[in-house]
DNA sequence: CGCACCATGTAATGCGTTACATGATTTT
DNA sequence: AAAATCATGTAACGCATTACATGGTGCG
């Protein structure tokens, strides 16, 4: 449902390969959406079943074939409908954290330290990753997919939620951390 | 995979019907799982099945009857197990809303100004039940369920990390609200 | 009179992951 | 010599949602 806008979204940019695209996703959206390549390539072929793209083959010497996707005008239609039409609630959760964290209530103390530090290293990887890799990385999709302006806005703002989310993330868990500390009995 | 503890990690309190453990799910983890009553009463039959708990039908008069789900020896070292051991990953996110900002670059700002206010409200709305009702809605679950203080503890952290989200979702709302405001060209 | 609540389940369908299968070239 | 990159796909499986099916009680 979601990844056949992303396809779409990508390839009103210009012709890509199933392999392009999945490269596209894990160098951009990749911190709010992923896809596996197998499901890229199935949903590339119920999408040219259904007429919003279409595919020609690119015979290659050296290298293997590619199959190149070109957006239809109605996978144009298709996306800009999505596009206008607003989410009607906010995006449901689904964080295991929390789901192990609500029925822990039994388990050593240091046990569940060594998990909620462990988990503070990752997100402080995660946020150092928004903060750094990320501004350069998109300064290369700028030139590849040719970026307007409103392109760089909207793609900064993005970037700029996964910053916040990981900085919220880990000042909640220095704040459950400490309360551990003081307040769990063994 | 996730359920599987949920519904473990409930019935670790003390015997419950299906329909019991989705009231419970919607009343005190609903804002970091969920999950839809058939999936909950196909999950128990396979728990049931693996041995990880038990059920007997209780007849009723007036009402249908019941089957009523307890939890085994074998159920509370699988669920012990779980928990133990920490997530080797911050868990992967995946948010509509972003996926169609990244894609929106050619929307008219009134409609992109629209979706995002939408948002705001839905995500306020979520707020203020963070901060009034689910509170009150723990203190009857901690004497249903004769919770511990360690309990207690977890349970409002988790209540605390939505409280978080939600005042984080809020503030980037407002960033890029004033930003499209400012600097999208129609 | 109609809706919500109590209570359980099956069937169909869709979405997503993992595993399998192939094979040349380029980099370490 | 091994690993990563380029490149495409199918098959099996599992998780999740939606729809279907039933039916009594209590409340407004």
């Amino acid at each position: 449902m979601i990844l056949k806008y992303i396809l779409l979204g990508f390839l009103n940019y210009g012709p890509l390969t199933g392999y392009h695209l999945k490269r596209l996703i894990d160098q951009s959206i990749a911190n709010f959406w992923y896809a596996e390549l197998s499901q890229i390539y199935t949903t590339l072929k119920k999408l040219e079943a259904d007429g919003l793209i279409t595919s020609q083959v690119e015979p290659q010497a050296d290298r293997p074939d590619r199959r190149i996707y070109t957006i239809t005008d109605a996978g144009r239609e298709d996306l800009q409908k999505w596009l206008r039409e607003p989410l009607l609630e906010a995006s449901p959760v689904k964080e295991p954290l929390l789901v192990k964290l609500f029925f822990s209530s039994s388990l050593p103390k240091q046990n569940l330290m060594t998990q909620l530090t462990l988990q503070k290293e990752l997100h402080q990887q995660k946020l150092t990753y928004y903060r750094t890799v990320i501004p350069t990385e998109m300064q290369g999709k700028t030139s590849m997919l040719s970026a307007s302006p409103n392109d760089m806005l909207l793609w900064e703002a993005t970037r700029r939620a996964g910053e916040l989310y990981e900085e919220m993330y880990i000042r909640w868990l220095d704040e459950i951390i400490a309360q551990i500390e003081h307040q769990y009995q063994e």
